[in-house]
DNA sequence: GGCCCGTATTGACAGTGTCAAGTCAATGGT
DNA sequence: ACCATTGACTTGACACTGTCAATACGGGCC
């Protein structure tokens, strides 16, 4: 049921899934969907909640590479992790980010999923630059991996990037530019 | 007409936005705005292509600031643009980067516009890079400001960011911190 | 057996985007 | 002066959506 409601989402965005059309899908009648899921918006808020929770681990486990290959790595694996989720989850990574979606008092489980991932997030900033933190810095690291996504996604770089080995490349040589100046920075700046 | 269409994509975003409604506040029947615009995508695409105009007007002052301020100036300048378009105009920003208005072929004025904004990011990174340009530096810097302002209108930031004055001091804050690496990162890399 | 509860069904209502045909005033050419 | 054309608008319909209400079915428990 969330797999086709899933299905629906990632073929057509937003508009293309609805209630009667799972319903079809599963060949009951459009009633019935109302008995697993009180409202259209539950049903996609689960999806968020989902999406969130595999952001997170793939951020997690990007983080841990610190160990092994320094910040650099980090860094390479933690836009790695981000971007490749959002393309290969496009339809859900854009449905994530959404006004309606964050109201937070009916959806406390989509709230606290994407809280794990903002922790991942902070996580990356105290090993990036030695255990400092500040809001102003984790917002400085996830925008530059969200606005590329967003931007490959729905901008004017998806347009003409057109096969999936072109964007990744692109996004990662930015991404790789942001890198340097990061560990470049924190190297004389201190 | 545009105007009551832009009311209602700001009070209640895309959602709100109804052809019936607009007819309804326009006093005239459901039909009549179908002589001015063929559908619903279109009058959403005019609205984008005003708020790309705007956009990109922004960006050509602050990038004019070049001559007077410096590289540290131009970022700041770039950065307070981006962001107070889309502090002052959460919803229309929102739409604009929509997949659906992005299929060129219906809608050329609007990515017209859009390619204009994209003409001032470009000459911004020539400004900042002194005269060097890449694709990768654009995106860069593009998916800086355009992260931030997707954070704090939709994500995680804006839940706890209530205050109008918070969230520019927040978003300052962090393109500060971006523009400070840039500087700083050019000086002693090249 | 009788009962309850979870699941499903049928039917309705309001609202939406959009197509098709019709009305009516102003305009411009002959 | 007449008539065709054009543009703005209206009326009416259609298919579709999310959602509420009331109604069945069917198995586990007393």
């Amino acid at each position: 049921m969330l797999d086709t409601s899933r299905e629906l989402l990632a073929s057509g965005g937003l508009a293309a899934l609805s209630m009667r059309e799972v319903a079809r899908r599963a060949g009951v009648t459009h009633q019935a969907p109302y008995h697993h899921f009180p409202d259209k918006e539950s049903i996609v808020a689960e999806l968020v909640t989902e999406g969130f929770e595999e952001l997170a681990r793939r951020m997690a486990l990007a983080n841990d590479a610190a160990a092994e290959g320094g910040k650099p790595e980090v860094l390479r694996r933690a836009a790695e992790a981000y971007l490749g989720f959002a393309l290969e989850h496009p339809a859900v990574f854009r449905v994530m980010f959404r006004p309606e979606l964050c109201d937070a008092a009916r959806f406390p489980r989509a709230l606290a999923a994407a809280e794990r991932a903002r922790a991942e997030c902070e996580r990356l900033v105290r090993i990036v630059h030695d255990g400092r933190f500040s809001q102003a810095l984790a917002s400085m690291h996830w925008a530059h991996v969200h606005g590329l996504a967003c931007l490959v996604l729905d901008g004017p770089l998806g347009a003409e990037l057109p096969t999936e080995e072109a964007r990744r490349a692109h996004l990662m040589e930015a991404s790789a530019h942001f890198a340097a100046l990061v560990v470049g920075g924190l190297g004389h700046h201190t």
